[in-house]
DNA sequence: CTTGCTACTGAGACTTAGTCTCAATATCAA
DNA sequence: TTGATATTGAGACTAAGTCTCAGTAGCAAG
């Protein structure tokens, strides 16, 4: 399924409308970014095409990701690093995350129930939401049956190692 | 009512269960940290030290916040913005925050029902939580009479300037 | 299918928030 | 009072991200 030209089209529609361009640049960036599932970091966006050689600056990196934030087209979410990370947005799909201090895995989930929860705290304090973060830390089922600890509240401080990473 | 003297000796038990001291540095810092009330940042907190002319260094600084982090006396918290805020902690109040993106107001709110849907959710997930984050982000009722608009995402990248800034 | 206005790009300097090092100093148990 | 050891400050360093500006590329109009 060539969903992927869907996207380029829409990211392409979001710049025009803006006067803005669609350039080789950001086509293999939209690429990459809907080609691989799972929360990634800019960097490792970056390092990710400079292995397939299609040279791309950080700053056009940073740049087009946050266009595509803008547009819609991707999502950018605190995940207990002190750093951002990135996962496209494809339908409608929100969800949050479970973070396992321990192996670092990220488990998504979706409860409308505590959507509406959230709404209703929203309404009670006269507040217009626009949009939510939530991540929960704790200890996944493998880690736990293998004996891993609940964290203490320094885990909340470093949680373990991403992907690779890269810098010049 | 000298509550904060309660919090230094706290502070103080913990450091001397893992042998490590109560200076004047640290405890000069409680005392501010406890003084006053809401968000803070790092660099604020420095800055503050320095115009009261307790000259501290910004290591010492960190040091000492992650030290608190660790005892449990302080959270650090995400507050939309990219890097973290501190609070104190008193008793047990744990509690979320609504953002204003148009003014940056930063509103508390505790819902034990919210809470306990989310354990809920770790048990259907097995998986164990020890803490959580949550950030509600738009715009506050007085904001909102003002006629701000509802954020698009991209107000989600920076919410508008904190408290006062220092560096060197 | 050429042109030209304008947006876009890359290289690298810069910024911000935070960490690390190490010699000098302070804490606190004995 | 002492001394072993934790702590501090100054500033170098790092990570993540932003900015600048000259050269380049999209793309709408002709």
């Amino acid at each position: 399924m060539p969903t992927i030209e869907r996207e380029i089209n829409r990211f392409q529609d979001f710049l025009a409308r803006q006067g803005q361009k669609l350039t080789r640049e950001r086509t293999a960036l939209v690429r990459e970014i809907f080609a691989t599932h799972y929360h990634f970091e800019a960097d490792e966006l970056l390092f990710k095409m400079k292995q397939k050689s299609l040279k791309i600056s950080r700053a056009t990196v940073y740049r087009t990701l946050e266009l595509l934030v803008k547009s819609g087209l991707v999502r950018r979410v605190h995940l207990g690093e002190d750093h951002y990370h990135y996962e496209h947005v494809r339908g409608d799909s929100h969800h949050d995350h479970l973070i396992c201090t321990a192996c670092g895995a990220v488990i998504e989930f979706n409860d409308p129930e505590l959507e509406k929860r959230q709404l209703e705290i929203c309404a009670r304090k006269k507040f217009t939401p626009t949009f939510h973060n939530l991540q929960i830390l704790g200890v996944c089922d493998s880690c736990h049956r293998k004996g891993e600890q609940p964290a203490s509240p320094d885990h909340v401080m470093s949680i373990g190692e991403g992907a690779m990473r890269l810098r010049k």
